[in-house]
RNA sequence: GGCCCCAUCGUCUAGCGGUUAGGACAUCGGCCUCUCACGCCGGUAACGCGGGUUCAAUUCCCGCUGGGGUCGCCA
């Protein structure tokens, strides 16, 4: 049997970084497997969810390249997959409940019950209110206001077996008669995630460690029901710097910051993968590697701290390697960040051209926006300190005749105009450190570049001349 | 507090009874060099504690300690 794992978001905000790793995990497996990846938005909090997250989170999961078989956009055979349309499934499944007297129906007032939490609260902070079963075997009067609650078993205990974390098994006892239905008639959590799962046919369910609490509720549900429940992998945690959960206070969380950012999507994904998953020594994976070396037996399961030089340096490794980013990639990628910088369609044989010298010092797609924004601009933009350093009155005349010397070359390449320069330096008495700085200025407007002579090759003879005149005049001055 | 779970360098991790406890990031030296990077070489740095089991425990078991999750008409 091929596996169908799903990724659940709720629509209420961007694509968290967790939730990237979760729909990662499972899309992984689903891939390797060649099982079915489905995306169901769970969106039955009505105040909550808006489309605007529906739409960013989809975008984030295109983005990084992690495909749903079966969801929104594309449908399928179990659709709808939105569960605000699919009330009826759940109305259905939890009358069957009542009718068979494992579920019942509450009349106790949410306004009641956050009064007693209250209460308890101020006697003591550290107990928890459990609900005491009020309406358990109260008369029946379904036309009142009402929610829907499990009636869970008072002895026993129940049990799955995890895939990351072996056997777990809860007392019953330390449940409650957990909440099924809203007064407003919209499902919960527990209820909807069972019934879709079983309805979709959802075979392994992997997801954060924060939910490994309600798998014993869904469990508990799955056997009323009467259905097999799915598997459970559960993953572990990522936790900020402080090993606290991790929120936007501390780091960026959001899938979209990192896109912004300029990292690569599977420069995101590379870091995501590796934690709490690890394949030996290995640090860097290629997507397709990835599919043929996952497991769930590698998957950790103590929690982690979210560590961002990590993070930014799995990222730069996957900009900076060719046989993981293509330079077509790379320019297609770095053209965005470019025009942000008020470059209107940069020319793609520049591109092409300036890209493979600045992918090794730029360690996200924003700094190679910035270090690529010379070549550009006929007259780069000057930094004054870069400038008043190495464009001196000494160098004037220095600039001047390499200046010729690079005139007459012929062959316009980066080893013609080495070879041009050494054979000026030797003829000069110089060395390249002499007057290498003072030119990368002239031509670059900083003090920091790719190799001199390949900058010239890649600025082509016309701009290499004309930006040392420049120079010259700046340093004549 | 109840219930559940976890425990190797600062961080991510390898290790699945016998290793000089390995790698990566970070950090600190150095090399390379026309700058900045990249790259290369090297250093500092970990098995939480206490009991068992065993010829032998980082590894298996128990306890402690520490940490995390959860206890909603959120998901």
């Amino acid at each position: 049997m091929k596996p169908r794992l799903r990724f659940a978001p709720s629509p209420s905000g961007y694509l968290h970084i967790g939730g990237a790793r979760t729909a990662l995990f499972n899309w992984l497996w689903a891939r390797s497997q060649g099982g079915t990846f489905v995306l169901r938005v769970e969106d039955t909090d009505q105040e909550r969810s808006s489309l605007d997250s529906v739409r960013a989170i989809l975008d984030a999961l295109k983005w990084l390249g992690l495909d749903w078989d079966e969801g929104p956009e594309v449908g399928g055979p179990f659709g709808s997959y939105f569960q605000s349309e699919r009330k009826a499934l759940y109305r259905e499944s939890v009358e069957r409940l009542i009718r068979e007297g494992k579920a019942y129906r509450c009349y106790c007032t949410k306004e009641e019950l956050d009064r007693a939490r209250e209460a308890l609260k101020q006697q003591n902070p550290k107990a928890a209110f459990v609900y005491p079963g009020t309406c358990r075997d109260r008369h029946d009067e379904p036309a009142l206001p009402h929610v829907v609650r499990f009636k869970t078993p008072r002895d026993g205990s129940t049990d799955f077996v995890d895939k990351v974390f072996g056997a777990i098994s809860t007392p019953n006892h330390a449940q409650q008669d957990f909440v099924l239905v809203r007064t407003d008639g919209y499902p919960l959590y527990n209820l909807a995630a069972v019934v879709d799962d079983h309805a979709m046919e959802i075979s392994l369910v992997a997801r954060g460690r924060d939910h490994i609490g309600n798998t014993p509720q869904q469990v508990l549900l799955y056997n009323a029901f009467g259905w097999k429940a799915p598997e459970f992998a559960h993953l572990p945690m990522m936790l900020n710097a402080k090993g606290e959960k991790l929120s936007k206070r501390h780091a960026s969380v959001s899938v979209q910051d990192y896109r912004e950012r300029g990292f690569s999507p599977m420069g995101v994904l590379n870091y995501l993968v590796r934690f709490g998953w690890s394949f030996g020594d290995q640090e860097i994976f290629a997507r397709s590697e990835l599919i043929r070396v996952f497991d769930w037996e590698r998957v950790n399961k103590s929690d982690g701290k979210f560590d961002e030089k990590k993070f930014a340096d799995v990222a730069f490794e996957h900009l900076k390697r060719d046989d993981l980013t293509s330079l077509d990639e790379y320019v297609d990628w770095v053209r965005p960040f470019l025009t942000a910088r008020g470059i209107e369609n940069p020319s793609n044989e520049l591109l092409h051209a300036a890209v493979p010298g600045i992918r090794e010092r730029a360690r996200t797609l924003v700094d190679a926006a910035s270090d690529l924004e010379f070549y550009f601009r006929a007259t780069p933009e000057m930094d004054d300190k870069a400038r008043q350093k190495f464009l001196t009155a000494e160098s004037a005349p220095r600039l001047k005749s390499l200046s010729s010397a690079l005139a007459e070359v012929t062959s316009w390449t980066a080893s013609t105009l080495e070879e041009a320069g050494k054979r000026f330096a030797e003829r000069e008495g110089l060395e390249l450190k002499h007057f290498a700085q003072a030119a990368r200025v002239a031509l670059t407007g900083r003090s920091a570049s790719p190799p001199l002579f390949d900058v010239m090759a890649v600025l082509g003879r016309e701009q290499t001349l004309a930006r040392l005149a420049r120079g010259i005049e700046l340093a004549g001055a």
